[in-house]
DNA sequence: CGAGTACTACTAAATAGTTAGTACTAAATA
DNA sequence: TATTTAGTACTAACTATTTAGTAGTACTCG
């Protein structure tokens, strides 16, 4: 059978990088905010929310009619685990692999290309 | 609309990963290489070859009475592509961001740890 | 040659992920 | 107070991904 996402899927990552961004949010912030982005509909936002609310990634407190929801877990443990999951699932655990691709990308500077370069062979 | 995944999905990669492994491959080759770690259907991992012949990342050829499958695309290629998926759609692109989980993983050992925290620090 | 074997093509279908409609409730407002 | 507004809960449904069965074909071996 097919296992489910061991950790954030992609629409639920940019509903959370919305939360973790404000702090504290309404269906409707968020909403809004990747209206910015993309076409979605508000029931949309509120069912992906609800969801993450049940898999415990954000807490709900009721506000006046509205649910205000917070991040349940901090943005640099759930990224983390999400990088976990990358580098097991894409290079086995070879965090040196990871780094080599990332000194061909040039979106790092010259610089810093170099300098990872230098982990490299040093950990050979 | 739900979107297709830009790259490779997660079985699509454990299947590329040991044919890039092997280099040419039939579909027996990687049903059994995969049989090692888990319980899979022949007729799946038949299902999913083809699948990826038809995205462009396996070329075909008949070999006697079975097809046999060789990489349309290097690994570092896919990979990369992979790579750049997730650093955008986590990290919107900033390689800064996933070093510094990279530094804090201890998968790293001590000394890349401390190297990839200068370039971090020189970076600002 | 006939039975078994190995393979493919076609088809089916389950699960995950995403999207959104509809009905209902409570508050604000005219 | 009657109507509009803003929100939720429940439900529906589609697309992607994954899994595998069945039927058919060609080859091999006794």
């Amino acid at each position: 059978m097919r296992t489910p996402h061991p950790t954030l899927t992609p629409q639920e990552l940019a509903i959370m990088k919305v939360v973790w961004r404000r702090e504290k949010s309404t269906v409707r912030d968020v909403y809004e905010a990747l209206r910015e982005t993309r076409q979605v509909a508000y029931t949309t936002v509120m069912t992906m929310m609800k969801i993450l609310e049940e898999k415990g990634y954000l807490k709900k407190t009721s506000v006046d009619r509205a649910h205000l929801y917070k991040p349940a877990r901090p943005r640099q443990q759930v990224v983390g685990a999400m990088v976990r999951d990358f580098l097991d699932r894409v290079f086995d655990g070879a965090s040196d692999s990871l780094l080599l691709h990332l000194a061909k990308d040039n979106k790092l500077t010259e610089k810093q290309r170099r300098i990872v370069k230098q982990i490299i062979e040093e950990s050979d």
